[in-house]
Formats: C-alpha cells, structure tokens, sequence
DNA sequence: CATGAATGAGGCTTCATTCAT
DNA sequence: TATGAATGAAGCCTCATTCAT
C-alpha cells in the first residue's frame, strides 16, 4: 500500500510525492484526524524525512492548502478568455471550475471544507485564494454592468454580495456535482449560469441565459 | 469565566448549559480540537458529568447537531407565511434564515463547517436538516413555475441544481455577513432575493425584484 | 432488570439484596472489573445507599467474601456425621462440597478466583476459610492414620502436604464440574474420592475404593 | 528501581524487557489493578514505547500469557524421557513442574490465577496449555493402564476426571509450595506422586509409591 | 540521504466516593 | 431512610516531534 519505495530521489519529487499523500489524507479525514504517520507510509517514506522536508504539520498541511489552490486559480485563469464578453467569461470560468474541483476532489476538499473548520493560519491561507477568485468576479459583474451602459449604479457594497453568493453558490455546486452521480462539469456550469444571469424570475418566463454552441474551444472544456 | 459556577442544578438546566458551551467551543475550535476539557470548564462543571448527561465527545456532537438543526429549521418555518405567492415566501424564509444565522453564529458554523466536515455520524444528520430547506425551496420553484403558467418544463434535475445552488449561496451569503461588519439580514436577504429571482442579467437592465413595501435599506432594492 | 423496586424495607434485607448483587457482579465481572453502579442498579437501590450500609467496595467485597466462605463451610460441616469413619466422612464432605459449589457457582468463582487474585486484605479473608477446611482433612488423615493402626508415622509436614494436595483437588474438579455438562456432584466426589483414597496405583489393579450404597442419608445428599 | 535505563536497544531485546515487567507487574496486581505506567516504568521504556511494540494492554497482556505458557510447556516436556514407564514420566514431569513455578511465580501467578479469572480471550489461551497437559496426563494414565494389564476399563469420562484431579492437585500444591518456606521442588513433587499414585488408603497401610533412588528428602518417601 | 528508536503531552473515558436535600 | 447531583483521580491510548546513527 501507498507509493512503491524507490530510494533517492531527488527532492523535488519526493515533496510533491508527500504533498500528494498529504493531500490525500487531509481532504479524507480532515486536518486533526489525519496523522504524520499515516501521510508518511501513504508518501512511501519515513516520518522524519517527512519533517526534515515539510517542517512540521502545520507547515504541511500549509503547502498543501497552497499548492491545491494555485492549482485551481490557474485551471480557472487558463479557462477564461479575457476578450469575450462578460457573460461568456464567466460561463468559461464556471466550466473550468467545476471540471477542476470535479477531477481533484481531495484538494477541493482540503481547501473547502477542511481549511475552513481551523482557525488561523489556515482559514486566511484559503480566503486569499478565495478573495482573488471573487475579486474576477466582481470585475466581471462590473464590466457587465458597463457593457449594459449602465455604470456602477450598483453599489459596491451590493456588487460585492453578488459576488459572494455567485461563488458560494458555485462551491455548493461542486460539492453537490461531485456527491451526485451523473452531473458533468458542464452541466453544473450551466445551471449555475442559468440561475446567474437569468434568476429564477427568468426562467419563469422561459428566457433562460443561452449557453454558446457545444465546441467551445476552451482548453479545459470537456 | 465561563457560566458562574452554580451548584447543584436540575438535569435539564444543567444539559442546556453543557450545551451551549459544547455549541460555541465545537462552532470556534471544530469537531476534532474541541477538547471535552475545554467544554467543560465553559459550562462551569466538571468533566464526568458531561460524560453522566451526554454520554461521549460523538453523542454530544450529535446532540448539539440536532439541536441547532432544529431551531433552525423553526426559525425558518416561523417566518414563512404560507399563504402568499412563491416569491414572497422565498423572501420571508431568507429574511429569517440570515436573522438566525446572524445572532447564533457559532450554531452555524456547527451546521455549517464542523458537522460536514467530518465523516458519519455527523454528516447525515445536517444532511436530513439540509434536504429539508433543499425541498421546501425546491417546492417553492415548482409552485413559482406553476404559478407562471409554465407547468413543469423544467427538468427534475435541473430544479434539484437550482435550489442546491440557491441553498448554497444562501449558506456562503450567511457565513459572509456574519464576517462583514455592517450588513444586516435584511441587506443579505435582500441581495440574495435580488441576485436569485432577477438574475445578474435583469439586474444589469435595472429591473430588480421589488422587496415587499415595508423599508428595505437594499440599495439594489429602491 | 435487577429487583424489583421496593421502597423502605428493612435494613437486613437491603443487606442481603445487595450482597446477592455483588456477589453475582463480582464473581462475574471479577473485583475491579465489577462497578458499583451496576451492583447498585441489580439490587434496585441507589448507589448512596450501598456506601450507607456497607461503606466502601473494599469492604463490600470482603463482606461478600466473608458471607460466602460461611455458607460453603457451613453446608460442608452439614453435610458430614462426624461419628462415621474417616473415609465416609471425606466422602460425605466432598459431596457436600460439589453440591454446594455447583448451586452457587457465583459464590464459588468469588471465593476460588477473584478473592485470590487480588492481594490483601481478600486473599486472608479466603485464606482463613480453606485453612479451616484443610485441617478438618488434616484431621481426617491423621484420624484414618489412627484407625488404621498407624500413628504419626506421616510426618506432619507430610500430612499438611497431602491435605493441600487433596484440597487442591477438590477446587479444581468443582470448577471443571460446574464447566463440564453432565457431570452431577456426586460423580465429581466419586471421582476424586477414588483417586484419593485409592490411588492411582490401586485403580489400576481394580481395586478402587468403594462408594456406599445409594441412598446416604446424609441431608446435603441429592 | 526497575531495570536500569539504557538508551537505544534493539527492539526484541527490549520487547522482552517489557515482557518481564510485564509478567511481574500483571502476576502481583492482576491485569485489571497492573497500569500500563507501571509495567512501562518497571520496563525503564515510556508508556508509548510499549504501545508501539505490543499495541494494548490486551494484547501486551495475552503475550505475556504465551510466553509463559510456551516456556512451562517447554519446560515440562524437557524434563520428561518418554521411554520411561508411566509412573516415571509423571515423577519426572512433576519434579520439572515445581522446580518451573518454583523458579517462576509471577510467570505461574500469571497463568494460574491472573489469566483465568478475566473472561476471553485470556481463559481460552490457558485453557489450550492446560489441555495439553491435561492429554499428556491422561496419555499416561490410559498407558499405565496398559501396563497393568487393565486395557481401558476405566471409562473415558472416569479418565479425564483422573487428569482433572490430578492436574488441580499440581497446580495448588505450586502455589502452597511457593508460599510455604522451606518445601522444595522435589518434596512436592514426592508428596504429590505418593498422593495420586498409591492413595491415601495405601499410604496408611505403609505401601507408598517408591520414588526413584536418588536422596528424595522426602519423608513419606523413605 | 534516510531511518529505527524513543518520548512529553494531552485527549477520551470511567470509577469510587461524597454532599445536600 | 433514601437519592439526584456532582467530582478528584486515574487509566488507556495516540500523536507530533526528535535523536543518534
């Protein structure tokens, strides 16, 4: 069980080798219930090498918060492309979002629901990542408010909630696509759209948001 | 500190106040790094009589579950007048969601954060109070389609997505305005309404949802 | 479970209910194994009432022990006519001693193991019980020795060794009757009567020592 | 006190360590009353070292049992030379029998009364040595029969009554001979062998078992 | 580079025992 | 007489962390 021990190797990868196994056992029994023991025989190695590399699991469990959401800022920013409009940007980021959370649901674990449970210093490791994801989306309800030639007539403080309820919406999205057999990225994305840009109030009115043609020709699509 | 140190009480006094030390100390510290010490000392007992009333750490986490799941879930139905139209509905259960979740934080960060983020028992029991507000929101939608002549055009699934997606920007939209000074549950409720039944589209063309007559203080919302 | 309720009986019978619970918990459970609580609960009182009348477990242990030991040496002294020759008063005390110890097997694991197994003051308490019963078989060699025509001649370290020997015997068969089913009291006494008094030696040359007729007469006799 | 703390043994050297506080610590208080803090001290380890190495109490506890076991086993078997006839080899197991709890009272206590007296799994782990012993003896009595010319006569459940009788009288003369200063091995050993093989009622008519040659420093044995 | 050996600290739980009524 | 309420002390076990090789 766990990796196969292969004996020196360089650094680099036995620390992407730990964070992996860290990764793993943190997103599936959470920040206290998983032990440096068990990282370390998931990760193939000793527990002092574990230290000798990571500090301590505190330091760990850092890294891994940082890594995963890197990971996941850059599959978003690598989905989105920036001379669309703003409807389609964000219908681009949510696409990528949810096919990254959906692949990688340990690490979507890690950072939305066990980072959050402990206090400092994690919770703030996460709310960066976080404030960067709805500060996109803020810029794109802003220029969409532009494009409609109607200039910040929406206050901030209320632009601010929209996006706060756009993103939480999303994160409860890939929570539940991901526990719910049979609900693609895609699918995710467009209800989210649909409920976004159209509201209910909308969709009542069989005016829905129009998804673009099926081929998007976005990098991540699948 | 903590609850003044009163003798000799009755049982039900006595496991309310346990409970209440366990709500807040599991709410800040989670599930794993409360410590029954802690708690204890909180409620102003000693140890073995949390373990004489509530039998272990897991039975007592539960207890706590199920307690703030119910008020909850009473909060909500109390201010909800079944007699109007959907959207009216929908509006009066945010109103007393976010009231709720604004002056009992710490039960909802139990609900919310703790409680999910650690396996069985305890995810299923938020889970039963969750599918509780996902269905009656869900029927809200229903009702709404109906009562705009668009009898169930909308997929099962697709309305299972969109009240997930409205139940879940409802819980980031509460954690965030427990954490932003200054914005009151009216404000969150408002933004919410807005943001789901106008969609960022309508909102874009200034054509809002109309909160009821009573002052709103939602800029969105004049 | 346990007795049923019954309020203001007097105080020797209160006794007597909860020195049956305790026996039957710690003959079960073992000394330390054994809680108050439960003994308190399977006498139908509450806990404070135990210490009222017996004063600690110590001392509700040793009054087990001291009532049991009583008992056994009591239906053991019953069981034998003292005017009968040596032989037939060993066999009358064996049979005494397997019925006993088969009617009371609760008792008997008291006194056998757990007074035993712990150290002072328990394993005085039985100590001064078995002595009592090693010198009434002291006192039957020695008696046998004289019938036979054979003072003194055993030395009397000799004599303490046979009895212990016989003794030991004795409890060994009882706790391997009360185990072994089919096997009655007065096969275990016949068993060990043969192979005391016989010998192995003689048993195999046919002469074994002989049974008196059925019907003994003997009170304890079953 | 304890064994002398030396640092960084190899682990099977220091898993016996453990093994003989812990056959001391459980043989004087009982597993219930021996603390694990005790038995580490004793040891000269800490407590999580003895976890690491035997896990729990109940397994730390059942190894002790084993390694007694195998070595009383052991010890009684080397002690034997099966071409003797019946009533040698029983002499000769006896004498190794003594002379190993004799040299060994914790490790006797231990399986005698401490591993017998709480439930499973510890009983059924005596109870295979003992059935081992209890074969051998009842092997010798179905050969001594033979010998004797007095092909099974005595039927089975007589027998294994016999080996029953026999193997309780040894096992309380260990412990009367441990507690008695002043008897030997040997003398026990004689005592026993006069008992089970020619019978008190041989022994008043002066026909004793005849001991080998060698000095027997018993007195019934002359 | 890598690890076997070792531990201080702390958490959950239970128990015998007492007080105040 | 009888008990509901309460606790100090102690036990089992686990974990993050460090030496010494």
């Amino acid at each position: 069980m766990g990796a196969v021990k292969t004996k020196r190797m360089p650094r680099a990868v036995r620390e992407q080798q730990m964070l992996d196994a860290a990764v793993r056992t943190f997103g599936q029994r959470g920040y206290m219930a998983a032990s440096m023991d068990e990282i370390a025989e998931l990760a193939g190695v000793s527990k002092p090498l574990v230290y000798l590399y990571l500090n301590s699991k505190e330091d760990l469990f850092t890294a891994c918060i940082r890594r995963e959401a890197k990971a996941l800022v850059e599959a978003v920013r690598a989905g989105v492309r920036r001379e669309l409009p703003a409807d389609r940007q964000l219908w681009e980021g949510l696409r990528a979002f949810f096919t990254h959370t959906a692949q990688n649901p340990e690490g979507w674990s890690v950072l939305h629901l066990q980072a959050r449970t402990h206090g400092e210093p994690f919770a703030s490791e996460v709310t960066a990542m976080r404030e960067e994801i709805v500060a996109f989306v803020t810029q794109l309800i802003v220029v969409a408010a532009r494009e409609a030639h109607r200039d910040p007539d929406l206050p901030e403080r209320e632009v601010a909630g929209l996006a706060e309820a756009l993103v939480g919406a999303a994160e409860s999205l890939a929570a539940w696509a991901n526990a719910t057999p049979g609900v693609t990225a895609r699918q995710a994305a467009a209800t989210l759209m649909n409920f976004a840009w159209a509201g209910l109030g909308n969709l009542m009115e069989s005016r829905p948001w129009q998804p673009p043609a099926a081929a998007t020709g976005s990098a991540t699509a699948q």
